[in-house]
DNA sequence: CATGGGATTGACT
DNA sequence: GTCAATCCCATGC
């Protein structure tokens, strides 16, 4: 389960897609719902849902999950570590899932990466907080980043001045 | 062709 | 809190 996430679109700075289309960055133009995989520090495969329609580069960067299956294989790539530290960050949980450059520009809908339905956490309808993105120098102050409410399985805690987002139907 | 930066992590002080 | 690992790829000469 998906429980934090952070927003790109070509039009600031922090986003591959702003220096417009290269080799690099053309998946970000393409349609939505591919994964757009790269490789960070040279040693991270980060994995973004390619969103917006055809010709606009944007995505979204899944920084988190909450396992709720498969946990003994994902120990076994990840080494013996708490639950709660399998998936917590970008590059932690594409290992956790084996996922590597390989799978960039596959459909995230009919490919070896399957997005599903939405879910509802435990305990019933969750909160959304909404705060700025982590981890860049460009456009720092952009409220990008959203991550499910008291999940103990996001990247970095949340700062106090974390708002509830407006939530999208 | 050489250079430099980066949407990170884990080990260590 | 600091810092190195490590490689893709954009840029510039």
């Amino acid at each position: 389960m998906i429980v934090e996430t952070e927003a790109y679109h070509e039009s600031e700075p922090a986003c591959h897609a702003y220096i417009g289309r290269t080799t690099r960055t053309a998946p970000l133009f393409g349609r939505a719902g591919t994964a757009y995989v790269y490789f960070s520090y040279g040693m991270h495969a980060l994995l973004n849902v390619v969103c917006e329609r055809e010709g606009v580069g944007a995505a979204v960067l899944i920084r988190a999950l909450e396992p709720l299956d498969g946990v003994g294989l994902m120990r076994e790539r990840r080494g013996l570590v708490r639950d709660e530290d399998l998936c917590s960050g970008p590059g932690k949980l594409t290992q956790a899932l084996g996922i590597g450059l390989d799978l960039n520009r596959t459909d995230l809908f009919d490919g070896p990466i399957r997005l599903g339905p939405a879910i509802e956490p435990r305990g019933g309808r969750g909160r959304i907080l909404v705060g700025t993105r982590i981890g860049i120098t460009k456009a720092p102050d952009l409220p990008w980043r959203f991550c499910a409410a008291g999940s103990r399985h996001v990247s970095k805690p949340w700062p106090p001045g974390a708002r509830e987002a407006l939530r999208a139907a």
